[in-house]
Order: structure tokens, then C-alpha cells, then sequence
RNA sequence: GCGGGAGUGGCGGAACUGGCAGACGCGCCGGACUUAGGAUCCGGUGGGCAACCGUAAGGGUUCGAGUCCCUUCUCCCGCACCA
């Protein structure tokens, strides 16, 4: 029975049901079959999905969906990124429990998105926030610590005053908190960090095997970690202390006409003794301690120092420099103290400038030169090298290398590789996060708890005030316990894991979910990892998929997992627009997939997302284009509930090319043409859109043929290729109509369960084609020609075309070029 | 400033290694069917009466350039006193 009208709800409700049943998507480890690892990142359970999440997962489903298809063990899991800071501001707004209210966004949030019909193995859902969860990321804490990979200091951190909590420096965004955009100041506090510098060198170095990367994620990684190599080279101070300093130019040493210190740097409090103007110096660094990070960092900012009294000597050349102090050095970028260059470097140039220090030049461009006294811009670029000893009349270049190795030689310094990565804070002074598995006791000190104490369960009787202090530092069930070692009264650490400590090993759990004796069974993660596709927004290129790379790495070396990069392929989809913005509640351009869903059906939602512009571009929401993607389906359901009577119960014989005729031949060619177009944009360049466009094609064309061939001379093997074809192509962009219209023609199986077609060779070569006559370069006439033309004949045939012989009347031929079954173009003169 | 990406009809976007610019869709115009059509089906649709002109602008390479090279402009994104 065939229902005439396309009643999307009932459809898509039907199908969404079946699934759930069937547990249609369900996957296990099958060495026979080739596996693929798709993976979209995972939700914040905020309580409503968008349409970032739609278009996200919409993608994720075709490529799932595809690659079942094509005969792969294909895992598709789904989960939720549950702990963080939103929840808890719940609990202070609308005194909801963290809890409660997350678990009742997951509800929601996993109701919409089985409304979407993605095809995910529900079986393999994890939360961040259950405690079967947490206690493997409070595991995997132990081992960093174990393992001298967390450790805790002391440091000038960010903190978010409007979160009450301290940022890595990855969530600070132009001196703003990440999240919520206030600004960030500095804090003294001791805190714990991961050691990702220690990975520094290898996450940069491998980031050339991610050749599946895009290369703006790379670059902008490579940009973060931002190495540099140079020279640490100790100047001496008069006190017979040494100042440390590195620099990338060794060869401007020569040039050094000072020397700064970071406000912060551990030898300014020496330096000022005895200084009859150390009340004022002090003031200036307590004024720039103050300053915020955005005026500090500034590059426009105006530059301040002091002069501290001190003078230090530069070993290469004897010269007694003054020690300054100035806003723009930083304490935590390589030793806290540079050397001034002003002649060779703008920051120091304006620096001296402005405090009357020497200029010095000791690199000359070739073949010009420079005047200290008037220059208003650095000399950055390579030279010839004067003022500068033993190494006077060098190329810079040269003598960058002849220094570094000068100042080896004579033990003033060595060479140096600094980062601009800093150690990953992960404390955070919050209550809905994984505690962080530690216990101080008055006499051991610092005590991991043992991990078969864990998990160190968040108590959920907490109260939550208004003015963000921690909850769980005020309870004293929590807090109070026992040392682990001596037993004696100890104190529990009270501040949470970043949430992205929990996002960075989350791909491995899905590999075995419900594993309770350790986070992740090796056998399975050795069969599923690494993920061969990852889908996301770029906003993460740095701070998520950074972490996660560094946590597989150092997990890899302690021999717990199988892989050292974690995906292999990284897709950055586009933001979706409306009217050229990003949807938000302040705009008021919101678009909610509810309501398209409701509106249209999840199929429409699905195809206009992917149609309407290729994955990695912002996609900009079009009501009309809605409109058009729904019209295509309806139009799709009537061609096939149409044809139905005419192709049910056809068999699929194998068809020989010479039984069909020119239209039949011509049909079969598209439904070929349009298999190869649809696989190949599918799996090799991502483009939906156009794998759509194609699809469309199809269907213009099975219209066009029952439009122009009479029900009675119709080939209904053709026919049928034709109808079939067109659902399993389309089955991953819109399933549930695929499947409704499967299973109305009644066809064997599931659509989602056949195998993926191969375009027949044989459809695929047609006998005539089309070839185009240019006359200096100018399209004059086309010619049908067989196919398979010997190029000689074409030139005949071009050459004899009457409206070619025309123009060339009178004319010189000079040249003919030839492109093999395209082209032929005819030079004159 | 540095790095990455993008500029193509009225709009979203096609065009693999240089080879018919504008696929597909939206919108618009016309026709058919209809009591009606905002449904559906069919046809048309870059500009110009034409020769011709058209892929941000200018130059170049080539028989041939949206595609390659040089110069410039605009927009988006990331980083930004990192020594």
C-alpha cells in the first residue's frame, strides 16, 4: 500500500522508533571487516540543541552512514561534555542542582537528537559528570602525577572574576575570559598544572603526520606552541649575580645597550636594595602588577620601565649596560629579562627612544647605512656585521651561527629552545567538576588518594551562594578525611578538574564504555583507534584538540594506548548565520531545530544544512531554502510512489547495454554518472552540496524520462535501477524517507543496510560526445562526434563545420590545438 | 605587524590536474492544469539590440586563465610587546 501524501512525521517517527528497537546502529569489534571511527565532538548538555549542533551531526550521520555502507564496522557514539560552569550558575539563578539540571538537559538534548535520526550506537552513551566516568579521569590524573606530568606551583595565574576561577592560558581570549568575556586579572596562587611543555617539541613535530588536518588548524597550532630557538646568555650583574637572558638574534649582542627585567623577575628585590629610589621603583612595578593583561600585552601599548641602579656587563664585548625594569617583559616567557637592542629590535628602539638610551648599530644593510642617531624604524633584516669585535665585516647570518657557537666556547651561555606554550592549569575553583584525587596532610604533605579509593565522589548536599566561592570548600564532609598514608586528619584539595581535562580522553572511552576495571580496554582501543574522522568547530583547533593530542601522547608513553595521535582526519565545519550573523538570543536570529524539525521534518533540516553550502564554510540560514530542500523531498516522494506500481517486483537482471535504447541507455548513463559523483563527494572531498546537487540531477532526469516516454515503453529494469539507486544515495542525507520509500517499493532489507553501489563501466561510456570548436580561443560551434575520436579526425571534422569555414575565409590558419574528445582550437591570423 | 582563508549572476553556491564560466537550488518571468493556486508540472532566466563584454582591480605567461605568476584593493578568521 502506498500513501500518496509525504507525511514527514509519521515517516520520521516510524523510522526513529524502528531504530530504537532494532538497535539498528549498534557496532561490536569485527577483525574481519575493516573499522571506521566516526566521531563528532561532543555537546555540552546546555539544554536546547542549535543549529551548529544540527549541522555538525548532520554531517557526522552521512559520513557514518556512508561508510556502513561501504562495508565498514563503523562506531558512531554520542555523549556529553556534562561538567561545567553553566550548570552551576543554574544552581545560584534558579536553585536547581547541578545535577538535576544537567541530567535533564542530556534528556532533552538526546530526545532532539534522536528526533534528527542521526544513527549513533546509543549503547555507548557516557556522560563526563558520572561518576563511572570521573573516576577514570581522576585515574588518569594519578598517573600524570605518578608521573611528574601534575604538578602543583605557585604562579601569577588568570582569573575570571565573574566565574570566581582561575583560566588556562588557552581560555583567555584578548584579556577575556573565554566564556564570558569579562576580563581577566592576575592572581598569586598555587595551583595545579599539567606539564604539556614537556610534550612542547613532539606535539609541534607531529603535527606534520596529520596530513588529514586542515592546514589552518595545524598552522594555528604550530602558532600556539610557538617555538624559537636562540641563545641563553648570562650577563653579569655587579653584585656578581648572573641575568640570564635569551634572545633569537645572538648576532646583534654587540648592539646591547641595556638590559630589562620583568616587574616580576626574582632579582629585582637585590637589585633595589641600597637604591635611595627603590620606594618609587617599587611603586611602578606594583603599577604595572596591576595592569591588565589586554594593556600589558598590547602590542601598541605604551612601553614603561625604570631604571633599577644596576648595571650589568655584556661578557662579549666588556660594556657596562644599565638594568631597567619595563612592562614589556614578561616573567613567564623565557628567563623573565631581556637584552635591549634598540637599533635592531622596534619594541627596544622605542624603548630607548623614549628613555634617551644609546642606540648601537652593529649590523649595516648590504650595500646602505644606517644612522643610530636618526633611525626611526629597527634594522631587523640580515646585514653585514660592524662594531662587533672578532666577527666585524661577517654576514649576520653567518655570524649568528659564529657567535652562538663563540659564547658556547667561552661558557657565557648556551643554546636554547623556548615555547610560548605554558604549562595547562587545570584547577578550578568550582564545585561541578571532577575532583582533582589529592589530600593534604599536615605531615606527609601532598598524598594522591589510592585509586581504589576512587572515585572521590562530588557530594552532591553542597550549598551554592551567590558570590561564587567554591561550594565544596565549605563543606566539611567533603573536605575532612583521612591521610591515605598515616591516617592522621588531613584536608581533601577542594578545587575541580578543567572540564577539558574530561574532553581530552573522551573518544578513547567510548571504545569500551562499560569497562569497570580500567578506563579503556586496550584490545578494543587497539581495533577502533585512532578516529578516522573527527567533525567539529574550529574554536577548538587549539584549546580541545590540542589537549587531547597531548594527553594521547603522554598515554601512549605510559604504554595505555596503542596510538599517539588520536585523529586522523579533522573536519572544521562552518558557523551557521542568519542574515549574515551568528544566531543569538540578542539578535534575536535564532532559528531552533525544534521548530524546523516540527515545521519540515529532520530530513529537510539535514539535506538544506548540507546543501546549502560546502561543511568547512559558514552557511548562512535561508526559510527559503528550507522551503526548497522540502519541495525536493516531496518531489522525491511523489517520483517514487509513482513509479512504484511499475518497479515492484521487477527483477534486477543484469542489463545489457544493447538491449535499451537512446533514452534507456541515456537514463542509465546519469543513474552511473550520478553513483560515481555521489561517492566521490562523499568520501574523498566532502562536498555535500554537490552530492546533493547531483542527486537532484537524478531526479530531474527520471522525470524527464517518464515525461517523455509513455508508461507502456518505459524499461522498468532501467526504472528500477533508477528508483533504487536514488534512495540509497540519498539514504544518508535523509534517511527516514529513504527508508519509508525502500520499504514502499518493496524492496528487500533496510536501505541503511545495503551495500553501497558501484557505478557500472559499462553505463559509464557513452558513444557520442560533444566536442567544442574554438577560433583563437572563442567557443564558435559544437559538434557531436563518436567517442573515442582519433584527434586527427577531429580536426577534420572542426575545419569542415560550415560556420567555422566562414569565419576562417580569408584568413590564415596558423595553428590547431587539440584536446582529445574536448576541444579543438583553430589559431589564425 | 605576522599567519591562514576568501572575493564568481538578484541570492546560496558549481566548475577534477589550465580546456563550453554560472551545475544544483532559491528568487524572478512565461505557459499548462485549475473555481482558485502560495500546490504541482513544463519552459525561460549573467549583461548588452548587436558585434561583443563578463569570475574584486591592474598587468603577465599561454593557442586557451575563475584556475598559474606579479602588483594592488576589500572582507573574514587566528595570533599578537614571546625577546
Amino acid at each position: 500500500m502506498v500513501s500518496r501524501k509525504y507525511n514527514f512525521r509519521l515517516v520520521e517517527r516510524k523510522w526513529q522508533e524502528r531504530w530504537e528497537k532494532e538497535e539498528a546502529f549498534r557496532v561490536t569489534e569485527n577483525p574481519s571487516l575493516p573499522k571506521f571511527y566516526c566521531l563528532e565532538m561532543f555537546p555540552y548538555p546546555s539544554g536546547n540543541l542549535h543549529m551548529g549542533h544540527v549541522r555538525n551531526y548532520a554531517i557526522g550521520d552521512v559520513v557514518a552512514r556512508f561508510y556502513r555502507m561501504q562495508g565498514y564496522q563503523v562506531l558512531h557514539p554520542m555523549g556529553w561534555d556534562a561538567f561545567g560552569l553553566p550548570a552551576e550558575n543554574a544552581a545560584i539563578k534558579h536553585g536547581i542542582h547541578p545535577a538535576k539540571w544537567t541530567w535533564d538537559n542530556i534528556d532533552n538534548m538526546r530526545r532532539q537528537l534522536k528526533l534528527l535520526g542521526v544513527s549513533y550506537d546509543w549503547s555507548r552513551e557516557i556522560a563526563t559528570c558520572h561518576p563511572d566516568y570521573y573516576r577514570w579521569t581522576q585515574w588518569l590524573f594519578l598517573q600524570f602525577y605518578k608521573n611528574g606530568l601534575a604538578y602543583r606551583k605557585k604562579a601569577a595565574v588568570n582569573w575570571c572574576p565573574a566565574c570566581a576561577t582561575v583560566l588556562a592560558n588557552e581560555q583567555v581570549k584578548d584579556g577575556k575570559c573565554e566564556r564570558c568575556g569579562t576580563e581577566v586579572t592576575k592572581k598569586e596562587l598555587e595551583q595545579w598544572f599539567f606539564r604539556i611543555t614537556a610534550y612542547a617539541d613532539r606535539l609541534l613535530e607531529d603535527l606534520k603526520k596529520l596530513e588529514g588536518w586542515p592546514e589552518k588548524v595545524r598552522v594555528m597550532q604550530e602558532n600556539w606552541i610557538g617555538r624559537s630557538e636562540g641563545v641563553e646568555i648570562r650577563f653579569k650583574l655587579e653584585n656578581g649575580k648572573d641575568v640570564p637572558v635569551f634572545t633569537t638574534r645572538p648576532d646583534t649582542i654587540y648592539g646591547v645597550t641595556y638590559i630589562v627585567l620583568a616587574p616580576e623577575h626574582p632579582l629585582v628585590e637585590e637589585l633595589l636594595q641600597g637604591n635611595p629610589d627603590a620606594l618609587e621603583i617599587k611603586k611602578f612595578i606594583e603599577k604595572v602588577r596591576l595592569q591588565s593583561e589586554i594593556v600589558r600585552t598590547a602590542a601598541e601599548g605604551e612601553k614603561e620601565g625604570v631604571f633599577t641602579g644596576a648595571y650589568a656587563i655584556n661578557p662579549l664585548n666588556g660594556d657596562r649596560v644599565p638594568v631597567w625594569i619595563a612592562n614589556y617583559v614578561l616573567m613567564e616567557y623565557g628567563t623573565g629579562a631581556v637584552m635591549g637592542v634598540p637599533a635592531h629590535d622596534q619594541r627596544d628602539l622605542e624603548f630607548a627612544r623614549k628613555y634617551r638610551l644609546p642606540v648601537k648599530v652593529v649590523i649595516q644593510p648590504f650595500g646602505a647605512e644606517i644612522d643610530p642617531q636618526t633611525m626611526e624604524e629597527a634594522y631587523v633584516e640580515p646585514g653585514l656585521m660592524v662594531n662587533s669585535g672578532p666577527f666585524d665585516g661577517m654576514d649576520s647570518e653567518v655570524a649568528k651561527l659564529k657567535i652562538t657557537e663563540f659564547i658556547e666556547e667561552k661558557g657565557y651561555g648556551q643554546r636554547k629552545v623556548n615555547y610560548r606554550l605554558r604549562d595547562w592549569l587545570i584547577s578550578r575553583q568550582r564545585y561541578w567538576g571532577a575532583p582533582i584525587p589529592i589530600v593534604y596532610c599536615e605531615k606527609c604533605g601532598i598524598v594522591p588518594v589510592p585509586e581504589s579509593e576512587l572515585p572521590v565522589l562530588l557530594p552532591l548536599d553542597v550549598e551554592f551562594t551567590p558570590t561564587g566561592e567554591s561550594p565544596l570548600s565549605k563543606c566539611e564532609s567533603f573536605t575532612k578525611t583521612t591521610c591515605p598514608v598515616c591516617g592522621a586528619p588531613a584536608r581533601r584539595e577542594t578545587d575541580t578538574m578543567d572540564t577539558f581535562v574530561c574532553s581530552s580522553w573522551y573518544f578513547l572511552r567510548y571504545c569500551s564504555p562499560h569497562e569497570t576495571e580500567k578506563p579503556f580496554d586496550e584490545a578494543k582501543l587497539r581495533y577502533w583507534m585512532p578516529v578516522d574522522q573527527y567533525i567539529g568547530g574550529v574554536e577548538h583547533a587549539i584549546l580541545h584538540l590540542l589537549y587531547a593530542r597531548f594527553f594521547t601522547k603522554v598515554l601512549y608513553d605510559l604504554g595505555l594506548v596503542p596510538v599517539d595521535e588520536p585523529f586522523k582526519n579533522l573536519l572544521t565545519q562552518g558557523m551557521v548565520l542568519k542574515d549574515g550573523a551568528k544566531m543569538s538570543k540578542s539578535l534575536g536570529n535564532v532559528v531552533s531545530p525544534e521548530e524546523i524539525i516540527e515545521n519540515y521534518g529532520a530530513d529537510t533540516a539535514r539535506l538544506f544544512i548540507l546543501f546549502a553550502a560546502p561543511p568547512e564554510r559558514d552557511l548562512d540560514w535561508s526559510d527559503q531554502g528550507v522551503e526548497g530542500s522540502f519541495r525536493f523531498l516531496n518531489r522525491v516522494w511523489r517520483l517514487v510512489t509513482g513509479l512504484a506500481p511499475q518497479v515492484q517486483g521487477v527483477a534486477q537482471f543484469p542489463l545489457s547495454q544493447d538491449a535499451l535504447n537512446t533514452e534507456d541507455r541515456s537514463l542509465r548513463s546519469l543513474i552511473h554518472r550520478t553513483i560515481q559523483k555521489v561517492t566521490v563527494d562523499i568520501k574523498e572531498r566532502f562536498n555535500f552540496n554537490t552530492a546533493i546537487s547531483a542527486i537532484m540531477e537524478l531526479v530531474n532526469g527520471l522525470y524527464h524520462y517518464c515525461e517523455h516516454t509513455p508508461e507502456g515503453k518505459r524499461n522498468k529494469q532501467v526504472l528500477r535501477e533508477g528508483v533504487t539507486n536514488l534512495l540509497i544515495l540519498l539514504s544518508p542525507f535523509a534517511p527516514h524517507i529513504a527508508s519509508e520509500l525502500w520499504e514502499q517499493l518493496g524492496m528487500p532489507g533496510d536501505v541503511h543496510a545495503q551495500k553501497w553501489p558501484e557505478p557500472d563501466p559499462e553505463a559509464l561510456v557513452t558513444e557520442k560526445i560533444t566536442i567544442v570548436v574554438q577560433v583563437n580561443g572563442r567557443v564558435r560551434d559544437r559538434v557531436e562526434v563518436p567517442a573515442g575520436i582519433d584527434p586527427e579526425e577531429m580536426k577534420k571534422i572542426a575545419l569542415a563545420q560550415p560556420k567555422i569555414q566562414e569565419m576562417l575565409s580569408g584568413k590564415e590558419l596558423v595553428k590547431v590545438i587539440c584536446v582529445p574528445e574536448k576541444l579543438v582550437n583553430l589559431v589564425v591570423r
